[in-house]
RNA sequence: GGGCCUGUAGCUCAGUUGGUUAGAGCGCACGGCUGAUAACCGUGAGGUCACAAGUUCAAAUCUUGUCAGGCCCA
C-alpha cells in the first residue's frame, strides 16, 4: 500500500532514516557482493591526506566519485569502491614538528626517532572520524571498512616491489652510454645528486613549499668578475665577464654559461679603468653594454658574436684548487636559461643551484664543492678554509683575492630576496644532496603514447597542461631525507660500492637475506625507521651493508595505488584482485593533480608495464605480454575528471583567514545531502563552482521541490482513488504519449551524457524534464485526476504519470540517492514488495526508441510557442486567463501541419480558456512579410556576391514573397531563388489583437459577450470558494454547503446560470442563493457578493459522486 | 619569464562543423494563481559577445596581438 505523504519535506530526517536503512540492509555491500552481468566498472579512489579536516572541495569530489559508480551499478556493472588514506609524508611530519616544538632534524634525532615515528603514526588518523562522517553523510557508497592506508606493511611491500621493477630495468644503447658517462648506474632506479634547499645549520632539506615561506630581502655584496680565456686574440688578453650575488660560489666556479642566441660584443679597453688595463678585451652581452659603461674608460667594440660561437672556449681556472686540465670544465657552455636582463649576460656556474647543476651535469663536468654541507669552506680551499659561507668578511676577502689576481671588475651593494629556514631563520643554500631517481625520461615516449588514449575532462588537459608536463619531464627524485615514510629498500656496502647494492622487493626477501647474513628479523618487525635501519646485511664476501637512509616521496606511494591497495604481489590473493581491477575506468581528482597523482599514477604504471613486458618476454608468457604491450593498459586510468575549486557565494576562494570556510557536515544536517550534491552536478566540475546557502536553495527549487511536488500530487490522488498499478483500461492520449516520449528522450540524454562524463548536460536534461512534467503535463492533466468518474482516461493518466515518475526516480538515483530512495520505497516498493530492496539495487531505465515520437515533441514545442503568443496578447489586453473568451485563431503558414496540429487545439483551448481554437494557414490579411537571405544555403551558391543578393532579398515585396511561398521563383540577376533560399519573417499589421513570432501568428477575439462575462463571474466565485475551503482547513475531498448572496442582479443571474458548475467545481452538495448571508464579502469582476461555506454532513475519502 | 584556462544580460553560466532574431536560470518590473507549492506560473525589459587587427561573401565562433582575471611551473 502507498503511504500518505507528510505535508512537510524534511530532507535531513530522510537522510538519517535512509543512512540507517542502507546500513541495516547492507545495500552497498549487496551491490558489490553480487556479480555484475556486464562485468566490472573499475574506480580508483585517490587517497586524501587525513591530518586535516574535510572541506567542501572534498565533498564535490565525493559527490562525483559517487555518481558514476552508482550509475554503472544500476546499469549492471559491479563497482568495487575501496577507500584509501594517504598516511605518509611531509604534512604529517610538519604537524608533529609543530606540536613537539621541533625546528630541525637534529632535534628530532635528539628526541629519538622511534618516539617521533610513533608520534607521527598517532597523528595520521586524528581526523579520520570526521572524514568518515562527511563521506557517509553526503551519501557516498564506499568501502571504508577495508580502506587501504599507505603506511601499512602490505602497502610498503608494493612500494618495494615497484622499485625493484625499476632496479631490474636498464637503459640500453646511447642512453646507457650517456648515463655511464655521467657516472650513473644505467638502472631505472639510480643514485645521483639533486640540488635542494638545505639548511646547513640544522642539517635539514626543505621542500619548495617550505622554502616559499622563508624569503627575505637582504643586501649583499655582489661582484662583477672576469675569467681569462686561454687563447689570446691578436696578442690581447680576452676575458669573459660575469656577475654574481653570491661571491662564495665563485670558489667553486666550473664553467661560464651564455645563451646561444644572444648577441655578445668584445670590448677593447683603451685606457686603464675599473674593468681592467688598457689593451684587455672583455666579452659581454650587447644588451648589457650600456648598463656596464660606468666600469669602462675609453673603449671600443672590436667584435660581435652569438653565444653559440663562444661555446667551447676554454678559460683559466679562477683558483688554484680548481681542475685546470679537465676535458670539459673551465669552458663556455650554452644554455637557454641565460638571460641578458641583468649582470653581463654571462653566468658563472657552480654546483649550488638547480640550473647550474643541470647544465654542469649535462656537460659532464665533475662535482667540486668548495663549501661543504655544513656551510663551511672546505679544507682544500686553503686561504678560506673553515669559514662560514654567509660570513660578511668572506665575501670581502674573496673580493680582495680577486683584485690581486686582476680578475675583479667591480663590486656593488645589491638588495635581493634570499631564502631562510622559515623555522629557525638561518640561511639556506642550494646544495647537491644525494638522492635516488626513477628514469622517467626513459619512460617518456610510453607516457606520451598512453596519455593520448586517456579520456580527459576537460579535454584540453591532455595536450595542454599534462601533455606539456610530459614533454618537459626530468627524472623523478623519489627519495626524501625525512623520517615518516616508506623506507627505501636499498642496502649498500659501507664503502659505498653501489655495484654490490641490493634492492629488496618484499619482507619475505628481506627476511631471507637477513637470515643468510646470520641474523633474524625481530618479531612484529615494523618496516619503518628506525627499526629498518637496524637491519644490516652482508655481501657475499662478508662486507657489512647498511640501508640507504631515505624514505620515499609520498607521491610515489600514491602513484602505485592500483596495486598497492591490494599489497600486490606479496599479499595472498592480490594477484587476482589486481588483475581484475586494472586498469580503472574512472578517477576524479583536483586539477592540481596533473603534477601530482595523475602524473605519478601514469609514471608508475608505465614503469610496471615496461618491466612486465620484459619479464613476460623472458618467461615466454604470451598472454601477459599481449596485455602489457597494449598501450591501452599503460595508463592505470582510462578516464579522468579534473575538478576546479569550490568558491564561496561571492566567488572568493574559501580560506580560514577569510572566515568563509563551510563545514560540510553542518550543511548536510541543515539542508540534507541531495541539494548539496546537485550543485556539484549542475555545472561541470572543471569550472570553479560557487557555493553557498543561496545556491543550495536554488538547487532545492530547481529539482528537489518539483520532484517532491509531483510525487505528493500523485500519492494524494492515488490514495483517494485507491489506485493500483495495472488497474483499469489504458488508452494514452496525445498528452500521455508526449510525456512518455519526452521521458525516453530524457533517459537517452542522461545515459549518453553520463557515459561521456558530462554531468552538467545530464543535470540540465533532468531540470528541463521536471519543468515539462510539472508545468505542462501535470498542470494540463490535473482534471483527469480530480474528476469523479473512474474511467479509462483517468486510469490512463494514473498509469502514465506512474510510469514516468517512477522512471524518473530511477534515473535520479545516482544524483539524489536519498530523495529518490525515499520516493522509491513508497511508490515502487509500497505497491510491489517484490521490487528490489533499494532503488540503488534496481536497474537504470533503458531508453526505448519505439516510444519516442520526435514529431510529437516538435509539435508540442509549437504549441508552447503559440500559447506564449496568446498569453502575451491576453496580458497586453488586460484579459486575465480566468475570463473565458470565444476564440483564438492560430495561423501556421505551413500547409502540411494542419492535420498534425489539429489534435492539439483542445489542449490550447483549455490552457488559454477559450471556447475554440481555429487553425488557419493563410495569414495574408493579418501580417506583412519580409525576407532575409538564407545565408547558409545561399552563401555556398553565390559566394562573394552574397551582399548584393542579400540586399535584393531584403527588398522583396510582400507579393513577391507570397509568390515564392506559392512555389514561384524570385529572379535576381542570374540567380533564381526558391523557398529554401530565403527566410520569411512576418510582422503584425497594426490595430489587430494579434501577435507573430515571425513564423506563426496568433489572433485573439477580445469581444466580451454577456454570456462570457457571466461565465467569468462564475469562475471568480469558484476561485473565491476554493480559497475559503482552504482557509477553513477542509480536506480536498470534503463536501461543502454553500450560501451565497449576490449584491447585483447581473451577478445573481450569473450565479443561477452556473450553479451546477460552481457546485461541481467546489464539491458543494448544498447551494442556497439567499437575500442575506452572514459570511465573507468578496468581489467578482467588480460585483460584490457574500459567501458562507461549511462542511456538509457527508464526509468521504472518495471523489465519486 | 614560460605553459594552460577564462572573459557573452545586473549576477551565474549555455552557445554544435563560421550563416544574420545570441539562449537559460537567478535578480528586476508588471500581471496572474492558491485543491501538487518551505510556493508557483506567465509576460516584459535587459547584450557593440573584453579590446584591436586579420582571414572570409559571412566571426561570439577561426588566426594574431593587447588588456584583465585564474591556475600551474620557473
Amino acid at each position: 500500500m502507498l503511504k500518505p505523504v507528510p505535508n512537510k519535506l524534511d530532507l535531513p530526517a530522510i537522510d538519517r532514516e535512509l543512512l540507517d536503512f542502507w546500513k541495516r540492509e547492507r545495500i552497498f555491500e549487496k551491490s558489490v557482493e553480487r556479480t555484475g552481468p556486464k562485468g566490472d566498472f573499475v574506480f580508483y579512489d585517490g587517497p586524501p591526506g587525513t591530518n586535516g579536516v574535510p572541506h567542501v572541495g572534498h565533498m564535490m569530489q565525493s559527490a562525483l566519485k559517487d555518481l558514476w559508480p552508482r550509475f554503472k551499478t544500476m546499469q549492471g556493472f559491479r563497482v568495487l569502491r575501496k577507500a584509501g588514506w594517504d598516511t605518509h609524508g611531509l604534512p604529517i611530519e610538519l604537524t608533529a614538528d609543530r606540536e613537539l616544538g621541533f625546528k630541525s632534524k637534529r632535534e628530532v634525532d635528539a628526541y629519538g626517532v622511534q618516539k617521533y615515528i610513533d608520534y607521527c603514526r598517532q597523528t595520521v588518523f586524528r581526523y579520520k572520524g570526521m572524514w568518515e562522517e562527511a563521506i557517509s553523510k553526503i551519501g557516498r557508497f564506499v568501502d571504508l571498512e577495508n580502506a587501504y592506508a599507505t603506511y601499512q606493511p602490505y602497502y610498503i611491500q608494493s612500494d618495494w616491489w615497484t622499485l625493484k621493477q625499476a632496479w631490474n630495468l636498464e637503459l640500453e644503447g646511447e642512453a646507457r652510454e650517456q648515463a655511464l658517462k655521467l657516472g650513473q648506474s644505467p638502472r631505472y632506479l639510480y643514485r645521483d645528486y639533486r640540488v635542494m634547499a638545505y639548511s646547513p645549520r640544522t642539517g635539514t632539506t626543505l621542500s619548495n613549499f617550505e622554502v616559499a615561506q622563508g624569503y627575505e630581502d637582504v643586501t649583499d655584496l655582489t661582484l662583477y668578475v672576469k675569467f681569462r680565456l686561454k687563447e689570446k686574440q691578436d696578442s690581447h688578453d680576452v676575458y669573459l665577464t660575469a656577475w654574481t650575488t653570491t661571491p662564495w660560489t665563485l670558489l667553486s666556479n666550473l664553467a661560464v654559461a651564455v645563451h646561444p642566441e644572444i648577441e655578445y660584443v668584445t670590448v677593447e679597453l683603451l685606457e686603464d679603468c675599473d674593468a681592467g688595463k688598457a689593451g684587455e678585451r672583455l666579452i659581454l652581452a650587447q644588451a648589457r653594454h650600456q648598463a656596464l659603461l660606468p666600469f669602462f674608460g675609453k673603449h671600443h667594440i672590436v667584435g660581435h658574436q652569438l653565444g653559440a660561437d663562444l661555446a667551447g672556449k676554454k678559460y683559466e681556472p679562477m683558483w688554484e684548487w680548481l681542475p685546470s686540465d679537465h676535458e670539459s670544465a673551465m669552458r663556455v657552455v650554452a644554455d637557454d636559461y641565460v638571460t641578458a636582463l641583468d649582470g653581463t649576460g654571462l653566468v658563472h656556474l657552480a654546483y649550488y643551484g638547480e640550473d647550474d647543476f643541470r647544465i654542469l651535469r649535462k656537460n659532464g663536468i665533475p662535482l667540486v664543492l668548495a663549501v661543504d654541507k655544513d656551510g663551511l669552506v672546505a679544507d682544500f680551499v686553503k686561504p678560506f678554509a673553515g669559514r662560514w659561507f654567509r660570513e660578511e668578511h668572506l665575501d670581502v676577502d674573496i673580493l680582495k683575492a680577486l683584485k690581486e689576481k686582476g680578475l675583479l671588475i667591480a663590486k656593488e651593494k645589491h638588495t635581493h630576496s634570499y631564502p631562510f629556514d622559515y623555522r629557525t631563520g638561518s640561511p639556506l643554500m642550494y646544495f647537491p644532496r644525494p638522492a635516488w631517481f626513477i628514469r622517467t625520461t626513459a619512460l617518456k615516449e610510453m607516457m606520451i603514447e598512453a596519455n593520448k588514449l586517456i579520456g580527459w575532462r576537460p579535454e584540453h588537459i591532455r595536450d595542454g597542461r599534462f601533455g606539456n608536463w610530459l614533454e618537459n619531464i626530468s627524472d623523478w627524485n623519489v627519495t626524501r631525507e625525512r623520517y615518516w615514510g616508506s623506507p627505501l629498500p636499498l642496502w649498500v656496502p659501507e664503502d659505498g660500492d653501489l655495484s654490490e647494492a641490493v634492492c629488496v622487493e618484499s619482507l619475505a626477501e628481506l627476511r631471507s637475506l637477513v637470515e643468510r647474513s646470520g641474523n633474524t628479523l625481530p618479531a612484529g618487525f615494523d618496516p619503518h625507521k628506525p627499526q629498518i635501519d637496524e637491519v644490516t646485511l652482508l655481501t657475499k664476501d662478508g662486507r657489512v651493508m647498511r640501508r640507504e637512509d631515505f624514505v620515499l616521496d609520498s607521491w610515489f606511494n600514491a602513484g602505485l595505488m592500483p596495486w598497492g591497495q591490494y599489497g600486490f604481489p606479496a599479499e595472498a590473493g592480490s594477484d587476482e584482485q589486481f588483475r581484475a581491477q586494472y586498469p580503472c575506468d574512472f578517477i576524479c581528482e583536483g586539477l592540481d593533480q596533473t603534477r601530482g597523482w595523475f602524473y605519478t599514477l601514469l609514471a608508475c604504471s608505465c614503469l610496471v608495464a615496461k618491466a612486465q613486458q620484459d619479464d613476460a618476454k623472458k618467461r615466454g608468457d604470451r598472454e601477459r605480454a599481449r596485455f602489457w604491450n597494449d598501450p591501452r593498459n599503460w595508463s592505470s586510468y582510462r578516464n579522468v575528471i579534473c575538478t576546479e575549486l569550490v568558491l564561496d557565494h561571492e566567488g572568493r576562494k574559501m580560506s580560514k583567514s577569510k572566515g568563509n570556510v563551510v563545514d560540510p557536515v553542518a550543511l548536510f544536517d541543515k539542508f540534507g545531502a541531495d541539494p548539496v550534491r546537485w550543485i556539484f552536478y549542475a555545472s561541470n566540475p572543471w569550472n570553479a563552482i560557487r557555493f553557498g546557502e543561496e545556491e543550495i536553495s536554488d538547487a532545492v527549487r530547481a529539482v528537489i521541490l518539483p520532484l517532491w511536488n509531483s510525487y505528493t500530487f500523485f500519492v494524494t490522488y492515488a490514495l483517494i482513488d485507491e489506485w493500483r498499478p495495472g488497474q483499469g483500461t489504458v488508452a494514452p492520449t496525445l498528452m500521455d504519449r508526449w510525456i512518455v516520449s519526452e521521458y525516453h528522450r530524457l533517459i537517452e540524454k542522461v545515459t549518453v551524457s553520463l557515459e561521456d562524463f558530462d554531468v552538467a548536460s545530464a543535470a540540465g536534461a533532468i531540470s528541463r524534464f521536471l519543468d515539462l512534467l510539472t508545468n505542462w503535463y501535470i498542470r494540463r492533466s490535473r482534471r483527469r485526476f480530480w474528476k469523479s468518474d473512474s474511467d479509462t482516461d483517468k486510469a490512463t493518466a494514473y498509469a502514465t504519470l506512474y510510469e514516468v515518475l517512477t522512471g524518473l526516480v530511477y534515473a535520479l538515483a545516482p544524483f539524489l540517492p536519498f530523495l529518490s530512495e525515499h520516493v522509491y520505497q513508497n511508490l515502487v516498493r509500497g505497491l510491489n514488495p517484490d521490487a528490489p530492496a533499494s532503488v540503488h539495487l534496481a536497474a537504470f531505465p533503458m531508453a526505448n526508441p519505439a516510444l519516442r515520437d520526435e514529431a510529437l515533441e516538435a509539435r508540442m514545442e509549437r504549441v508552447f510557442e503559440a500559447v506564449t503568443l496568446a498569453r502575451a496578447l491576453r496580458q497586453e489586453r488586460n484579459l486575465r486567463v480566468r475570463q473565458p473568451l470565444t476564440s483564438v485563431v492560430w495561423v501556421v503558414p505551413d500547409q502540411s501541419t494542419e492535420a498534425e496540429l489539429a489534435p492539439f487545439l483542445q489542449i490550447m483551448a483549455d490552457e488559454l480558456n477559450v471556447k475554440s481554437v481555429k487553425l488557419r494557414h493563410d495569414d495574408r490579411d493579418l501580417v506583412t512579410r519580409s525576407a532575409t537571405a538564407n545565408f547558409k544555403v545561399l552563401g555556398k551558391r553565390v559566394g562573394s556576391r552574397m551582399p548584393k543578393v542579400a540586399k535584393a532579398v531584403a527588398a522583396m515585396t510582400d507579393e513577391q514573397i507570397q509568390a515564392v511561398e506559392g512555389g514561384g521563383r524570385f529572379r535576381f540577376e542570374e540567380f533564381e531563388l526558391g523557398l529554401d533560399d530565403i527566410q520569411i519573417r512576418r510582422s503584425e499589421k497594426p490595430g489587430l489583437a494579434l501577435r507573430s513570432d515571425g513564423f506563426m501568428t496568433v489572433a485573439l477575439d477580445t469581444e466580451l459577450t454577456p454570456e462570457l462575462e457571466a461565465e467569468g463571474m462564475a469562475r471568480e466565485i469558484v476561485h473565491h470558494i476554493q480559497n475559503l475551503r482552504k482557509q477553513s482547513g477542509f480536506d480536498i475531498a470534503d463536501r461543502i454547503a454553500l450560501e451565497v448572496q449576490a449584491h447585483s442582479p447581473s451577478l445573481e443571474a450569473a450565479v443561477l446560470r452556473y450553479k451546477d458548475y460552481i457546485c461541481k467545481e467546489t464539491l458543494a452538495l448544498d447551494f442556497e442563493l439567499k437575500s442575506a448571508v452572514t459570511g465573507t464579502t468578496l468581489d467578482a469582476n467588480g460585483h460584490t457578493f457574500t459567501l458562507a461555506v461549511r462542511r456538509a454532513n457527508r464526509t468521504t475519502n472518495k471523489t465519486e459522486a
